[in-house]
DNA sequence: TTCCGCTGGATTGTCAACAATTACCCGTTG
DNA sequence: CAACGGGTAATTGTTGACAATCCAGCGGAA
């Protein structure tokens, strides 16, 4: 039980903030693993802080549906679980979908510059790597990442970047769902930008939901063999 | 400045609990008006409660999207926009209509006759009278909501039934959208009904889109009309 | 042996006081 | 007269202590 660090998180904002910060990054990549209790006290002595600030970066990791509380209980880690997985990429399917339908419509000429320059990046990135690693790093994210805010509906934007995204991610790095599908998701992303650069949001939001779903297919498939 | 009730509520459950529910309601209804700062003391003083508990319904609500907090500088109630308006009903169009989709494929027996009991009130309600206020009582919130029970998916009954549909009757509360698509947006419900029924996920997601499309034309019309 | 109730320990919910930051008011100055 | 700056008051962030609740282990009875 070494002790916290959570110096480097920019020294600004406030205790419970930091702390949230801290902890939502220890779950997601499993430092605080899923479906562990949470001890109030142990936590607050491990950060030097008081059990109050600890208190309100756990409620809002609670708002995240990273953890769940119960009153005079306690709070627990979320647990990862395969029903759980699906029920995200269904979601994902809706709001990524609609998110392109209307970054078709209303996007800047700087997000398609934006997006595009990532594209490149990715392309680099992926003949050094022969396809492999495509979708580990942050590559990936920044493409849907970067798709939803040229969707300019700020309420999207919240729901994906700031509540689904971290969920998404806890999965990825615990479950490690490292795709087989590298250049394929790739090209996949190709043909979104340019059916958003022709301003066709239907078809914008059809190749994103045929995207995610084909995603969710392959872990479904993966899922189903190795039990 | 009367004295708090939050007497009404329920005397479980904790009493940060409780003065979150007392406050969503305020802040739903109007009570607490849109834009308007909160003053920690004042409300703590008002409900013989500390500012510690206080503080944490607080908190609950800016997760609901109902506040802003910045810090060292407090918390204000958002301020209704006609973008927001306009934002919320794209993302339900989204979420709802896979709400939909997923309804038809996973509903069980008992959804099919509670929509369907639900559809036959809604009926009796509108001939007595004359289709002229179906929408403002509680009465579409049921349909929306146990379609989207029907689901089975429990991150989009989250997100839709705890997160976003507070935030859809605070704008119902206090923009009162009175619709005369009364009759019309009956005999949609009624179409969407079916085609969950008949188990076609694609038919009901897209008449749900449809039907909530219409309903966000019929308020862009209002809103450019009026102003 | 198994089930029930109880007691001790620990954990969570709540509170009131302290420290740090911000907003407001007012006098000064260009 | 308007803009700037200092000082005070109020508000927010943080802390440690108190009260209520839950959990584990033990002992007794059927």
């Amino acid at each position: 039980m070494e002790g916290g660090q959570l110096k480097s998180i920019e020294a600004s904002q406030s205790l419970a903030e930091r702390l949230f910060v801290t902890l939502r990054g220890e779950i997601v990549e499993g430092q605080i693993a899923a479906g562990s209790k949470i001890s109030e006290p142990e936590l607050a002595r491990r950060f030097n802080a008081s059990r109050g600030s600890l208190r309100e970066a756990l409620m809002r990791l609670e708002s995240l549906g990273l953890l769940e509380r119960r009153v005079n209980v306690g709070a627990r880690v979320v647990d990862l679980t395969e029903r759980g997985l699906l029920d995200l990429y269904e979601v994902r399917e809706a709001l990524e979908g609609m998110a392109c339908r209307l970054a078709a419509q209303y996007h800047t000429k700087e997000d398609l510059v934006e997006l595009r320059q990532m594209l490149a990046r990715h392309e680099q990135q992926e003949e050094l790597q022969a396809g492999k690693a495509y979708f580990q790093p942050e590559g990936d994210f920044d493409f849907h990442f970067r798709i939803v805010q040229a969707s300019k509906n700020d309420l999207l934007i919240d729901t994906l970047c700031n509540r689904l995204y971290y969920r998404v991610r806890m999965y990825r790095y615990q479950l490690g769902m490292a795709s087989p599908r590298a250049q394929r998701a790739f090209r996949e992303h190709g043909h979104i930008i340019e059916a958003i650069e022709a301003g066709d949001g239907e078809l914008a939001e059809l190749l994103m939901r045929r995207h995610i779903r084909a995603s969710r297919h392959n872990i479904e498939k993966k899922l189903t063999t190795e039990t």
